[in-house]
DNA sequence: CACCCGTGGTA
DNA sequence: TTACCAAGGGT
């Protein structure tokens, strides 16, 4: 009978994932961005953004000298962008320190932000050929199913014992198939809503098959209703420009390009008229926009309006007009640009 | 440890 | 339309 291992190595030769851009080569650097990008991403997600973000920046060195903006350019549309800022700082630190050689031990690899056990396993693996565990999401569920394990994967105390289970599970020999067959066989058959268990090479020893419980494992924890917060997003035109303000680097989209947010309307309105010279009676209510973040929904109320004033709103705070050519290129998030597409693009034909 | 941090696809 | 999901890490 055949070793877990060996079960899910032979079953990925014919049956996992084998021809993803990153998995064409064995440089610890493409690697690297790609297992960052598929963090909480789903692989049809990164395959749009990988190639483009290598052109831009094909050496760690081309990256460590890039400027923040340029990178969350690239990043832009893509998510969860502390990502993109912590990829820049690790860059620089490798480059300064190292001379462009990524660290190749699990201590030298985990101290670098955005990069935590995990990730570290799978740059260890894939990019060196080490043994490592992984312990992702569908790893998680691979095991948990088949050793029937019913604890809430929220525990630290169960997390812990999944990694040993991964620990142990590590194969001498073709531990890059069997990491890859790990995680394509979580993804593909050992999904979590209608696992394809007849199709499962490990089937037969898989105890919660055998006590008729793959689907209630992992147990999810109930899911809680989301907040729903509100914000006024202010659409001030001025020409062929457009009025934008640097995010702060803490919350949500930080670092991106987004336009200037009110929590009221008179604030708003102050400023328009004192500092832009916009007639009040001008201002056009548009629809509201919806947007839902993995932790909260987000009701964007907004307003537009254009000047032939070209004040900022002060020195200080971050705003800047852009260009609404440069709009495609900039580094905006995903609302915020289907905003833009809505409500700016085509203007100039209008008008 | 609970919470923060995005987005687009899919049922 | 809503809800849930997908290769985590930091604080």
């Amino acid at each position: 009978m055949l070793d877990f291992s060996e079960k899910i190595i032979k079953w990925q030769a014919t049956n996992g994932r084998n021809h993803l851009p990153w998995q064409s080569h064995h440089d610890p650097y493409r690697i690297w961005v790609s297992e960052i990008m598929l963090q909480q991403t789903g692989v049809k997600t990164v395959l749009r953004f990988y190639a483009n973000f290598l052109k831009e920046f094909p050496t760690i060195k081309s990256l460590a000298v890039a400027s923040e903006d340029s990178v969350l350019q690239k990043w832009s549309g893509l998510g969860y962008y502390r990502r993109a800022r912590y990829m820049l700082a690790t860059a620089r630190i490798i480059v300064k320190s190292k001379g462009e050689y990524f660290p190749q031990t699990l201590e030298g690899l985990m101290a670098l932000p955005g990069i935590g056990r995990s990730t570290a396993g799978a740059i260890l693996v894939f990019a060196y050929g080490k043994k490592y565990p992984i312990l992702d999401g569908n790893v998680k569920r691979v095991l948990a199913r088949y050793f029937c394990i019913q604890e809430p994967l929220l525990q630290s105390s169960v997390i812990n014992k999944l990694w040993g289970i991964s620990e142990k599970l590590v194969p001498d020999k073709g531990i890059r198939p069997y990491t890859q067959g790990l995680m394509d066989l979580g993804s593909t058959v050992c999904s979590r809503g209608k696992p394809k268990c007849s199709l499962c090479p490990l089937s037969d020893q898989c105890k919660a098959l055998t006590n008729k419980k793959s689907l209630e494992i992992p147990t999810k924890s109930k899911a809680k209703l989301l907040p729903t917060r509100e914000t006024i997003m202010l659409l001030l035109t001025n020409r062929n420009n457009i009025l934008m303000q640097r995010r702060r680097k803490n919350g949500v989209w930080g670092g991106l390009l987004s336009f200037p947010e009110f929590e009221k309307k008179e604030k708003l309105y102050i400023s328009l008229e004192t500092q832009f010279g916009v007639d009040l009676k001008s201002i056009k209510f548009l629809s509201p926009l919806r947007h839902t973040f993995s932790h909260y929904k987000l009701v964007i109320n907004l307003m537009k309006a254009s000047t032939v004033l070209k004040p900022i709103l002060s020195p200080a705070n971050g705003t800047v007009w852009l260009p609404i050519e440069e709009i495609s290129k900039a580094a905006i998030p995903a609302p915020v640009r289907k905003i833009i597409k809505m409500h700016l693009v085509g203007r100039s034909k209008s008008q």
